[in-house]
DNA sequence: TCCCCATCTGTAAACGTTTGCATCCCTGGG
DNA sequence: CCCAGGGATGCAAACGTTTACAGATGGGGA
């Protein structure tokens, strides 16, 4: 008779047990005896019964649910580690809940929110938040399980890469080509973004100069925007130089796209004119027979989300680094 | 002296009013004194208070919660509409779950989950999941508001672009160009999807040749993947056959990616010796300086969220049909 | 035989809100 | 002066679970 979704209660009265019989029963607690069990899930599928999500969680405490934040949502990186994230979650019962700041105002206003968006998870995904930076704000995050990608953060697990040794490995693959004149292609800091990340990784073009004997001309480091118009910008004004570099290291694959582009263009060949190498792995980065370094956001991805519910069944905490191996393509070569 | 998060209560006594009058004041609903308002409302500050969603949720029935359904997540596509749809949703104050179905067993089993998924939310977006052609479980959404982004879906409001019409311009452009053999890059029917997209697309590209009064010849439409890799193979199936087009036609950006990439490697100039013209606007279209129709996803995104609240307040469905505007670039030219 | 304990089940009190209804007070019209 | 009516508030019952606790049953060891 009662009309509306079936209830723990419905399940009850048409197998003529208690409703604590019920939830035991469906939760595969133990002291309930297997012919009743039995009963209960028989009617329950008879009903089509689901477990009411608000009523489970208010009780209970858990919210089965884990927050996602990101900054950028529009950009690559952050929403590919989102689907190997969820895939994670969607299997273990979970529902995930993201948080983005796009807009140059959102950072502050999230920080602000954390405390907020934090309580109604039971734990957290950070991809490249870089909350470790802000010093007061990091430990509102820090009554929830949670760890971070591409960052380390104290008090939580994290998942990151060495950004300056894989930087090191990518240009020491353009100078064992026997390039000496190598440019640099970085992206700038980014406005609302306090990372780290761009001045790791020119360090680490600079540690392969050095380690190599050979100078760091600040002329061969261009910067411009993390895009494929802010590469190709790059490009050209370094060929504009006097001594153009016969390499180029870019700070990302989107940027190294541009390059490419932008190479063409001026009836540049690639790689008998100019070498070029990329840093992420991008999806078009296979297509376009980019070099670059492999950074697995998607397993990163999914990594992170097993962490947390590590973490959540008690598991320590953990810092991981990943690989990030040189992939080398068509667009490096021996220098002519 | 409670630990924990302050509740509804803390504040009734805090203020010395019953917790009706607090739960009426944080609410703004009639009937409560403006003082009375006031010193609740600074009571709730002070403490630092906020509703305990499930809560509000179990009572209420609202969930404030929306579902975004789409199929391979890590494509793409969705991906940009749902930056576009999240923001929205988040500025609403209403939570975002998603739900993706990556595997080819994920569409099945979505469709199972579907009436439980739905129960869980007060609205739904779904992209390019093309229920519609499921007969029967399509109305498995229909208890809840719900906007199809990219199928007319019968019930519920739908944003969508017309496929065969914006193929169609497309082709007509290069026809403008004075181009007469125009192949065609397909994607495939997908595996697990059952999109009409790549026909209509088809449809379009033919109508186009038609109202020209030029032949329709099979040999110049070829399939592959949806991806970079894919348009590249396609292309050199099509130079390899006997009488190689002047200008293709590429069902996504993805492809044509692979198009512009392999007439490179085989020494193509691209406008000179072939043109092309994608479909969507991928974000490294611009760069690439690729010529497309421009499909505005986040937009989309956006007007989908925006369309799904008004329904919720009881708005009427509406059908919207996007625009698919010509992006005339670098990669199409008047035959030489 | 008796007792203990383990297994199984039921009762009822939470969880933190929302909301229908009753109550009280005050103002203004008759 | 009385009464109607509306504003402001409080009381208490939901919402659908989970879970502490208590009761009932039965079997095995002493």
């Amino acid at each position: 008779m009662s009309s509306g979704r079936p209830t723990i209660k419905d399940i009850a009265r048409v197998t003529g047990v208690s409703v604590a019989t019920v939830s035991r029963a469906l939760r595969d607690l133990p002291y309930v005896a297997p012919e009743t069990r039995s009963r209960v899930l028989e009617a329950a599928a008879e009903l089509q019964y689901e477990v009411h999500p608000q009523a489970s969680r208010l009780v209970s405490g858990r919210t089965w649910t884990i927050g996602v934040v990101a900054p950028q949502f529009g950009t690559w990186f952050p929403f590919r580690a989102l689907g190997g994230i969820n895939s994670v979650f969607a299997e273990a019962g979970y529902d995930v809940l993201i948080s983005m700041m796009t807009a140059p105002g959102d950072r502050r206003r999230f920080l602000q929110d954390a405390r907020s968006f934090c309580r109604r998870v039971d734990g957290l995904v950070l991809i490249d938040t870089f909350v470790s930076l802000e010093g007061d704000s990091a430990d509102a995050f820090f009554d929830r399980p949670a760890v971070a990608v591409g960052e380390r953060l104290e008090g939580a697990s994290s998942i990151t890469i060495d950004n300056r040794a894989a930087a090191r490995r990518a240009v020491e693959h353009l100078i064992e080509l026997g390039h000496a004149r190598i440019g640099l292609v970085a992206g700038p800091p980014l406005p609302d973004l306090p990372t780290p990340v761009p001045e790791q990784r020119r360090l680490g073009y600079e540690d392969a100069l050095r380690a190599a004997g050979l100078p760091v001309d600040p002329d061969l480091a261009v910067g411009g925007e993390w895009t494929a118009a802010g590469g190709a910008a790059a490009l050209s004004s370094l060929l504009d130089g006097t001594d153009a570099p016969t390499a180029v290291f870019c700070m990302s694959d989107e940027m190294a796209f541009g390059v490419l582009r932008a190479a063409a263009r001026r009836g540049l060949g690639v790689p008998e004119d100019l070498s070029v190498v990329g840093f992420d792995d991008h999806d078009l980065a296979g297509a376009m027979g980019l070099t670059t370094m492999r950074q697995a956001v998607d397993e990163m991805g999914v990594r992170a989300a097993a962490t947390v519910l590590g973490l959540i069944d008690g598991d320590p905490a953990t810092d991981i680094t990943w690989d990030v191996p040189l992939l080398v393509r068509e667009t490096t070569a021996r220098i002519g």
